[in-house]
DNA sequence: TGTATTTTTTTTGTCGACAAGAAAATCAGA
DNA sequence: TCTGATTTTCTTGTCGACAAAAAAAATACA
């Protein structure tokens, strides 16, 4: 491991050590840079960003919050494990807020959430047509985020952008079902589910991005074995 | 205020006083005893727990991760004042969790979780016959906690968790609401869910856990002057 | 050689102290 | 008396150091 990477010695803003660990850590976790189960040591990355402990610190406490660390007493802590027995738990949240979201912004969004959201699926676009994966993952819960943003209910914008976060680690593993072959397929229907928004066309919202969410877990479905899926019917 | 109140003088196991704050200061937050907009103080707070600011700052890191206070930048840390305009976007946001919750019980539950759900259907029971608006709130959360573990979605339960930890404040209002009348029918209405998830009746946990939400958003709308409903027509 | 016990090492949890930022208080000048 | 600058005060953010806990290593003994 190469310490002579000071990373940041310059003197920093007050209050600016915790956000620059805090997003940077966050980022390697969801970025397999840190693979799961891997430890981490404080006084290495306090070393690292050239600052005390503390602030590492509290980095980590927020991270732990997340659920993306895991801290046994008094011994270690770690990046945590990929949760591969409760997919399908999450694909099921995960295609119930594509859903909820999707059908929230066709009722509430307002006319300049639309730019925002066309501008997070022309960046998508471009992910696909260049086949980065890891920009594929990250534009593409940047659109839905912006969707449920435009939706109006802070609780379940919350709690998506908490899924979408934890769950950047097994999108990789969608993703790579795809390998080299792209899915415009997915551009396409983005498009559809902005017109439906636009229209405030609920029912159509409700139905794309239902429907955009289980394309997800059959995908999915095919990699594991065995797969219990649970509607909810509508 | 009476600093003759040492709380806790005695030696503590090393990590159990982060534990300790955060916990306490968890619920004086919830039940109100620290209202909201009022400002916290670190060294106050080291000062009454006996113990240095750092156990202290780790624990109100953790309540800012979720919510129940607020810091300004090098200036104050305050209880998070109540989101009323969010308000129908939390009670959106619960029915729902209600009736996913509920649904997915009567899917997945295990023997032994009903007896759990049980007992605290029985503590919520007597919570309301002794008329305690705070024990039934959380006996009703704990109930309703309960059935959403017994689901098997550690998604749709944390978040739910969330909602109910984080709407105790406002749920204090709606039970406000019933004054000294007590509503026995909700005890009856978690006896016929609990009945629904035994005999594994999905579509009747669904009805029943739907209807059970949208009682609260009523009662939370003859309150609140105008209030926007949106449903997930099923 | 194998096992129980002691010692060392490693990492975390806590502490007291200090410096930076921002608000409050004080002061100067009209 | 009012206004603007200056000083003081108060709280937070950061630091370096130390103690506790647990694992790892070393040692003793059969």
């Amino acid at each position: 491991m190469a310490d002579s990477d000071p990373e940041q010695t310059v003197e920093r803003k007050r209050g600016s050590g915790v956000k620059l660990v805090y997003d940077l850590l966050r980022d390697e976790i969801l970025d397999l840079k840190l693979a799961p189960g891997s430890a981490i040591d404080e006084v290495a990355l306090a070393a690292r960003f050239g600052m005390s402990r503390t602030p590492i610190r509290e980095a980590l406490v927020r991270l732990v919050g997340e659920g993306l660390i895991e801290t046994l007493p008094n011994r270690s802590t770690m990046v945590s494990n990929i949760d591969f027995l409760g997919m399908h738990a999450y694909f099921d949240a995960l295609v119930l807020m594509y859903r909820v979201t999707t059908r929230l912004a066709a009722q509430n969004h307002r006319a300049d959430d639309l730019v925002e959201i066309r501008a997070h699926q022309a960046a998508f676009s471009a992910a696909v047509r260049s086949q980065d994966a890891l920009a594929m993952i990250a534009t593409n819960a940047a659109f839905h985020s912006a969707i449920a943003a435009s939706g109006r209910n802070a609780y379940y914008a919350g709690f998506f952008d908490r899924l979408l976060g934890e769950g950047r680690r097994m999108l990789r593993l969608y993703y790579q079902s795809y390998e080299d072959r792209l899915p415009p397929r997915f551009v396409d229907e983005h498009e559809e589910i902005i017109a439906a928004i636009e229209a405030r066309d609920v029912a159509a919202a409700d139905r794309l991005g239902t429907a955009h969410g289980e394309q997800i877990v059959e995908q999915i479905g095919r990699l594991l074995t065995q797969h219990e899926r649970q509607d909810i019917e509508l």
